[in-house]
DNA sequence: GCTACTTAACCGTCCAGCCGGTACAGTAAC
DNA sequence: GTTACTGTACCGGCTGGACGGTTAAGTAGC
């Protein structure tokens, strides 16, 4: 689908420049089309946004399914590092990107109150759960902005110890 | 100073408006200023923007220090949930503000650098010590974007009864 | 000939930065 | 004590350029 190539382009775009390089006329370019043909399948930048938004949840959430493990928690852990070391974290910096407009991240909101709530009475240990899924999320906010300063795999295995 | 009120009117203008309400008019406004008045203190949006990180990080910095605890990690956590529970956390809306250039994020990059391996190595227990500091930021990012969704005393006792 | 898709040219708006001007407080020479 | 000069703080109109969005005119496949 040249949709799909076309939100690529924008991820691409908004992790090398920032929110600032992300316009119609650039996005297009990068994608190879033109400013028309961009605007033929999103009817605007809002569009835009709210799509790579929307497609970033969603595979996120696959990740996490897609892992069947014993609980949630465990789950979302793994789908946490397996996004970080297949690279896909890049495509998280539209939260940069969409912050332009509050109304915009009212999706991420949402599914981050569903991954930090999620199952989480049911499971042996809350309080410790909860604690791992927070640590996942500054795991994930470090490697977004300086990679270099953890060693994954150790956390990864203390986390997975505490559980 | 008339510095810092400047610098006031626009976190608040980030914060409930996004980058997008960020404009020279828009903070003079606020601020009670003209448009040439508030250039007269910063050389351009990006000076703007730079001081705004820059004050941040040396604010939170000192609070780490005034916490002079036992160890690093301590003092970051009990700094992490004073900055929450005081409300200070509110201002940090300048760092999506700043996205839009990423080399503005660079001072931070640095600061975060610092955050998670400042005497690291020499604490008593380096791989929780580096779990704590992880999920303060995990809880840091919560609270930004959904603060309702944590019992902030309860993590910060399950984290304080990690170390 | 209809649908899906693409294109280039164009418009209106918005905004950052510039610049000429104002007010005022020193201060120093006479 | 008045005149002339200087530096600091602040004002607001202007403009050039960028960007989002529109439109009218294609093109290719079926």
């Amino acid at each position: 689908m040249r949709r799909d190539e076309l939100l690529d382009a924008a991820e691409c775009l908004l992790e090398d420049q920032g929110s600032q390089g992300l316009t119609l006329a650039a996005v297009a370019e990068r994608a190879g089309v033109s400013k028309g043909g961009l605007l033929y399948h999103f009817s605007g930048k809002e569009a835009l946004i709210k799509a790579m938004i929307e497609r970033l949840i969603g595979e996120f959430d696959a990740m996490i399914e897609a892992q069947h493990e014993s609980t949630y928690t465990r789950a979302y852990l793994k789908a946490t590092f397996e996004a970080i070391e297949t690279g896909r974290l890049r495509r998280w910096a539209v939260v940069t990107g969409a912050a332009g407009d509050p109304a915009l991240l009212a999706p991420l909101r949402e599914a981050m109150a569903r991954w930090h709530r999620h199952g989480l009475d049911d499971e042996p240990h809350p309080q410790t759960s909860q604690i791992v899924r927070l640590a996942c999320e500054g795991v994930w906010e470090v490697a977004t902005h300086c990679p270099a300063i953890v060693d994954y795999g150790a956390v990864r295995q203390g986390l997975l110890a505490l559980l």
